[in-house]
RNA sequence: CGGGGUGUAGCGCAGCCCGGUAGCGCGCGUCGUUCGGGACGACGAGGCCGGAGGUUCGAAUCCUCUCACCCCGACCA
């Protein structure tokens, strides 16, 4: 067998979708923009979920579970929400099939119509704050600090495994404060863990901002994202943060009563990180040869490889050594396989991403030795078999130290500060990136560079430093650079 | 929703122009030889050729109509 994913250099489009298909993480299903998320890849979403929980449980949230279907009527109750959705939504109107009168199979019961057409959740704010008018009364009901973990339906035009498609699985946390402050602290608070959570976890360095008005959450009064930059140049949006406001309070009339015995408004946020994450963590550290994971998220961390296949005394070895390494909290497997030979099951375990990769053959058990080869450099070594689970531990940690400072340094080096529009367009089409430029702060300006260059405002980073320039396309006084970039 | 493409074995494809009842590679099964970077041989299993009509003695192949999916754009996490 060849290797048979194609180059990022030849078409990276293809060498994406390649790594999704040959590392076994998702497949097209049945039904078309949806995808079948395969045991490898679900892993890879399991571990970023569990990873993800935590952090909100230790910021005090907690899950519930709100339906899949929302009334049509609900969605229209926030003008500018409906107007964000209304383009995607699949909408069911039947409750009830049929077998056809003349032959022709099931059919759709034309008697069991519904008085009033459900909405598959695109996402769910509105029956979430629905229900919160019930559930909050006093002061002493905020703050409401909910997550759900949950799928959504957005009935995308164009798709692409796991980065974009119908159905995706996220989390959105939806949360209820007292007061504008707490609702807004509430939003950066989250921020900060996803942000934490992409560069600790998935080794994936991000860029805190705020969106434009252009680029806001439909509904949101200020939208915070995490950006990330992809290898071939492009931005993912791999996390946003909603300050709500008072919007949907005032829409669902979610009061509540202060201590003087006021009704207020109440404040809101809402927050989602989604499957997107996937893609994200598979375009930020894989190469030709296929996959590379974070072994802070890969399903196996260590892949013991029998040379040239199982056998007594070796099988002996690796098992004292699956021992030592999972009494270590890593995850291990030893290739038991009889059928494929050493450089085939190499050559797989590279393809699905495994940090490290231990090689026992006799010689080496002669000599006291394993085969360590890690994934992200591709480099080997020898190592005593004593002491290897400290060594190992070591070693996943450089791991996952070496993929965040290599996306770092990308990131830095396809970062470019530009002063004019001529040069903003030539860095977009040579080598792609962010790219930090004064912007007017329209909305109109926004758009026209959109049109003349595909590039939108990734985000206002929240670090910017306050500088005087000139809109690079109007000339118009401007305070700040903003980071553009073509993006997924 | 526009443009392009593809539907034939689990996967990738050929066959279609010039109709005669389906083939190749990989994978799969059994056996043997191999085995420190993607092994080889022998034998074998596996397909109402996306669907529906039509033309014809005969359709994967020609005609009509459909359905699905992929890629590229516009829109979006």
């Amino acid at each position: 067998m060849a290797k048979e994913i194609t180059s990022r250099e030849q078409d990276y489009s293809q060498w994406y979708i390649d790594i999704v298909q040959k590392a076994n993480l998702a497949d097209h299903s049945a039904v078309r923009g949806c995808m079948v998320i395969k045991p490898n890849g679900y892993a890879i979403w399991e571990n970023m979920r569990d990873q993800l929980d935590r952090m909100f449980k230790d910021t005090g949230h907690v899950n519930a579970y709100f339906p899949l279907f929302i009334p049509k009527s609900f969605l229209s109750k926030e003008a500018q929400h409906v107007e964000g959705f209304a383009k995607e939504c699949a909408v069911i109107t039947h409750h009830r099939l049929m077998n056809d009168p003349n032959g022709g199979g099931v059919i759709v019961d034309p008697s069991a119509k519904l008085e009033e057409e459900l909405i598959v959740r695109p996402t769910s704010e509105t029956i979430i704050w629905d229900t919160y008018r019930t559930w909050i009364n006093s002061y002493r009901d905020l703050p409401l600090l909910i997550n759900q973990w949950a799928n959504v339906v957005r009935w995308e035009m164009r798709t692409r495994l796991f980065l974009r498609t119908a159905e995706f699985l996220w989390q959105e946390g939806h949360t209820a404060h007292a007061t504008k402050a707490e609702a807004e602290q509430e939003t950066l608070t989250i921020l900060d863990i996803y942000a934490k959570f992409a560069e600790e976890w998935m080794a994936m360095p991000v860029i805190k901002g705020i969106k434009t008005a252009n680029e806001r959450f439909a509904g949101a009064v200020e939208t915070y994202c995490i950006e990330a930059l992809m290898q071939d140049g492009k931005a993912l949006q791999a996390g946003t943060s909603h300050f709500l406001g008072q919007n949907f309070a005032k829409a669902f009339d979610v009061k509540f009563s202060n201590e003087n015995n006021e009704q207020e408004y109440v404040w809101a946020t809402s927050w989602g990180v989604s499957t997107r994450l996937v893609g994200g963590l598979i375009m930020t550290h894989s190469d030709d040869d296929g996959l590379v994971l974070p072994p802070k998220l890969a399903p196996t961390q260590v892949v013991i490889v029998p040379i040239p296949k199982p056998a007594a005394e070796i099988d002996e070895a690796a098992e004292k050594l699956m021992r030592e390494l999972k009494a270590n909290g890593i995850r291990v497997k030893y290739d038991t396989d009889m059928k494929s030979r050493p450089g085939f099951k190499f050559a797989q375990h590279e393809l699905v991403g495994v940090p490290i990769r231990l090689g026992i053959g006799s010689r080496d058990l002669a000599n006291g030795q394993v085969e360590v080869a890690r994934r992200d450099t591709k480099e080997k070594s020898n190592q005593p078999i004593d002491g290897i689970a400290n060594y190992i531990i070591r070693l996943l940690d450089e791991i996952q130290q070496n993929l965040f400072d290599r996306s770092v340094k990308f990131r830095a080096e396809h970062t470019t500060e530009v002063d004019n529009f001529d040069d903003l367009k030539s860095v977009l089409d040579s080598k792609g990136g962010f790219v930090s430029a004064h912007w007017d702060g329209t909305t109109e300006t926004e758009l026209k560079i959109k049109e003349l260059t595909k590039a939108t405002i990734r985000c206002i980073p929240l670090d910017n430093e306050s500088e005087r320039g000139a809109c690079v396309l109007t000339g118009k006084p401007s305070v700040q650079r903003v980071l553009f970039a073509r993006a997924y």
